[in-house]
RNA sequence: GGGCGCUUAGCUCAGUUGGGAGAGCACCAGCUCGACAAGCUGGGGGUCACUGGUUCGAGCCCAGUAGCGCCCACCA
């Protein structure tokens, strides 16, 4: 072994070799119990940051963990086409050349987009691979591969057929720049400053006027009533009467509806069901008509006349101006407010009208409420599970339908009489006329649609496979919160529609990994961290390490002291293995333990073996990195290494068939957290045959946890914090504690020298404290039994200490 | 407006059924002793956000206050 621990070389050379012999590899004919952990797919054109690091981290931990104990595991690996985000970035590249999709056509777009993918995609495996990732890249999947796209035909063909897919005319958030609808999850509400203006509308019989308050004043067009709420004292006279939009003068009434807020501007709403959601259900439950004056563009259209072609800015002017001539503005405010956004541009969304097809969710949804009620998947933390079901419960029926070139294209034809087929591959005919004359729905599908079917269609599915029999259904799945609505829940109904089965049965819903700034760490902010870049400085193992120790609590400020944590523990059992390994021999004898501290240890081990279970078996993995950190550092390497060193260099074969026993406990611990550090030292040991990443984790060994050795160990612990702090030898303890004392601080000849005087004070102080605890009757008799026992022996062990003091 | 969460050492954070305030980094001092200077040993440093309550005992439980973060929502 190298005196120096270089991560670099051995995690790619194990990385490598764990791939090549197949040991990522899940095998569908096995007969051992699978475990799935079903990965998310990343965008295909994105680069991981630590967050998704952090992810990968956690399900990684669990999927190696399970593979030794036996389980036939599978992380699927894989991309996802990601619709509107890929052909954003495809059309950034073909605005550098000086071209654009338009001038490509849709063929030839989607042409480019492939070969893009071709040559600049897929950096993300190459993440995973330096990560250590397990996955199973033999079985690599792209949600727009042959399969896939018939597993999607197979999906939207299903749903239509039960009925539960439309199309309808409804309001839709109409992205300018991309023009095409988005839903409301691919928006993002950005606070912009407005104008607030207020502008008189006047009574139809001249009784006077209405003053309402608008930040569109361009919209004002297509008002078709005015709004107050039933309860409004002001405005009770006013409803029944007409007022007179200004510019268009045309005569709308003043309806009542509760959806108004009486407190907000006037307290009187201007309707315009053509361009803004709440108006839009206003209208629809009042049977307003519903005029569209914006047109896709974002550009005044047509229907708006004189201003037609002018922007919303130009147009809001030319009205502001002629309702100024007329005195009917009363003030105008500066306005700061929320606006959605897309999410990808940050353009300022157009509610506009638009004929979409939608998802109906009420049959949906409801098998996937009761699962989760059932608790058949539950989310970690237990929060979340109620944010899942209460988001599942509130789901509004889904926009599914895009205006964009690169995704799943609806199949979806019509025929010269209107006629719709809806058929998985093209039809030679309608279904209803037989005209042959068919043109396919230019729109694709919402990436999500295609997303939620990716459990069981990279197994194969519509296809009755082995895999899927194997594999289906899964067991884990991990994700950020703000994807749950996206994508956990329609998988879940998705499964439960098609297999009747959850997809998997938990899920873990990770810290979100701020900047050092304390700003989101995000691709768009330039705040994300490229992983490979912190494995370079300081190694995967590292930084899987320090990642599972960011993992507890629901946001955390990406600091590199928890990597660099990581890094420490890799060297130090690197050099505690070359003690180990180069007084070991060749040979593989029977650990006989025949001293306290090597009872001792082996118990420690198990102990932690236990924490370790525990931790993983809850989802809760900020304690593993802790444990493992202090087991190794303080009771294998300062008290245990320490206390048998003699015995190894003097080749004493107990001493030595022990330490490779309880090394070999320690990596196989350690291995799911650092698997490279780990495979590595194991391969040094002599007489091993299977690699590590499948060497059986350890079965529980109670008779080890020999209570009387952690007494003694205690005491030694105690001793040799007083002798190295004050110089003070306490001499009290049996003959034990003192062996093991003079093995781990050198056997000191000049015992009782020091700061006694100090080493009495702190004492007394303890003594006095545990004397006044046990004297409260109270405590006694209320605290736990083992509280106050141990309260007793502590006392017993200072009061032995001080004696021997005097 | 609704939901979730956070506030502990200079910094990033642990602290799981209430029982002596912790780790890493940073800082200071000492140490090359046959695994480890990418190290070891020791040390300084905290009104556990604030107020009240429950309790023999509260960082932990309850109520409230303040500040911060994230997600959601149809106040034009």
């Amino acid at each position: 072994m190298d005196t120096l621990y270089k991560p670099q070389g051995v995690e790619n050379r194990w990385q490598q070799t764990w791939e090549e012999e197949g040991l990522y590899s899940a095998d569908p004919d096995s007969s051992r119990q699978s475990w799935v952990y079903c990965f998310p797919p990343p965008n295909v054109t994105g680069n991981l940051h630590l967050g998704h690091a952090l992810q990968i981290s956690l399900g990684d931990v669990l999927a190696r963990w399970k593979r030794m104990q036996g389980f036939n595991v599978l992380v699927q690996a894989g991309y996802d086409h990601a619709g509107i985000s890929t052909q954003n970035v495809v059309e950034k590249a073909l605005e550098r050349e000086g071209t654009s999709r338009q001038a490509l056509g849709r063929e030839a777009f989607v042409e480019r987009v492939w070969e893009w993918l071709h040559e600049y995609g897929g950096n993300i495996v190459h993440q995973f691979r330096s990560m250590g990732a397990s996955m199973d890249y033999r079985r690599i999947r792209f949600t727009m591969d042959e399969g896939y796209v018939r597993a999607v035909m197979r999906w939207f063909v299903h749903l239509y057929e039960r009925g539960w897919i439309y199309r309808d005319n409804r309001i839709i958030n109409w992205c300018p720049h991309h023009e095409t609808s988005l839903s409301d999850l691919e928006l993002e509400d950005v606070d912009m400053d407005d104008a607030l203006t207020t502008i008189q509308y006047p009574l139809a019989d001249g009784s006077g006027h209405v003053s309402i308050a608008t930040v569109r004043p361009a919209t004002i067009l297509a008002d078709t009533a005015v709004a107050v709420h039933p309860a409004d004292e002001r405005y009770r006279d006013l409803v029944g009467k007409e007022v007179i939009v200004p510019f268009v003068e045309r005569r709308v009434p003043v309806i009542a509806d509760e959806r108004v807020e009486m407190e907000f501007g006037t307290g009187a709403l201007k309707v315009t069901p053509g361009h803004d959601p709440t108006d839009f259900a206003i209208g629809r439950d009042h049977g307003l008509p519903e005029l569209t004056v914006i047109g896709p563009d974002g550009r005044m259209n047509d229907a708006a006349g004189e201003l037609a072609g002018l922007t919303q800015d130009d147009a809001a002017k030319r009205i502001l101006e002629w309702a100024a001539g007329r005195g009917q503005i009363e003030k105008r405010e500066s306005y700061r407010h929320a606006v959605p956004t897309c999410e990808r541009c940050h353009s300022r969304i157009e509610p506009l009208i638009s004929l979409q097809w939608w998802c109906r969710m009420d049959d949906l949804k409801q098998p996937a409420i009761a699962a989760l009620n059932e608790r058949k998947v539950a989310f970690h933390p237990e929060s979340q599970h109620r944010f899942a079901i209460s988001s599942l419960e509130g789901a509004p029926d889904w926009n599914i339908s895009r205006q964009i070139w690169w995704g799943h294209q609806l199949p979806i034809w019509y025929c010269p009489d209107g006629h719709v087929t809806v058929v998985e591959t093209a039809p030679d005919a309608c279904a209803e006329c037989g005209s042959t004359d068919l043109t396919r729905d230019p729109d694709v599908l919402d990436t999500w649609f295609s997303s939620e079917l990716w459990p069981f269609a990279t197994l194969g599915w519509p296809d009755e496979t082995p895999d899927l029999a194997a594999f289906y259904p899964g067991n884990l799945q991990t994700t950020a919160r703000e994807i749950i609505r996206l994508w956990e829940n329609r998988m879940i109904f998705a499964g439960l529609e098609l297999f009747g089965e959850v997809p998997f049965t938990d899920v873990i819903i990770h810290s979100t990994l701020l900047a050092p700034d304390g700003r989101r760490m995000s691709k768009s902010l330039g705040t994300g961290i490229d992983p490979v870049e912190e494995i370079n400085k300081q190694g995967a193992d590292a930084l899987r390490y320090g990642l599972l120790k960011m993992s507890s609590t629901q946001d955390v400020r990406f600091s590199t002291g928890a990597i660099n944590e990581g890094r420490k523990l890799a060297i130090k059992l690197w050099n505690v293995s070359r003690l180990i390994l180069a007084n070991a021999g060749d040979e593989v004898p029977d650990a006989r333990p025949d001293s306290v501290e090597e009872q001792w240890i082996l118990g420690r081990l198990d102990g932690t073996r236990e924490t370790v279970e525990k931790a993983l078996d809850g989802f809760s993995f900020g304690a593993i990195p802790i444990a493992l950190y202090d087991l190794t550092f303080e009771d294998f390497c300062d008290f245990y290494a320490e206390a048998i060193k003699s015995r190894l260099y003097a080749g004493d074969a107990n001493a030595r068939a022990t330490a490779l026993a309880a090394l070999e406990q320690l990596l196989k611990l350690l291995h799911p957290v650092m698997p490279h550090v780990t495979e590595e030292i194991w391969s040094y040991l002599p007489g091993r045959e299977t690699r590590l990443i499948v060497a059986p984790w350890p079965t529980a060994q109670p008779t080890w946890r020999d209570r009387q050795a952690a007494e003694t160990m205690d005491r030694v612990r105690s001793a040799v914090k007083t002798f190295r702090r004050s110089g003070v030898l306490v001499t009290a303890y049996d003959a034990e504690t003192v062996r093991i004392f003079e093995l781990i601080v050198g056997a000191p000849t000049d015992g009782g020298q020091g700061d006694v005087e100090a080493e009495r004070t702190r004492l007394q102080k303890e003594i006095d404290r545990g004397e006044k605890m046990l004297a409260n009757e109270k405590f006694v008799a209320n605290a736990k039994p083992e509280v106050v026992e141990s309260e007793r022996q502590k006392l017993e062990r200072y009061r032995a200490e001080l004696d021997a003091l005097a």
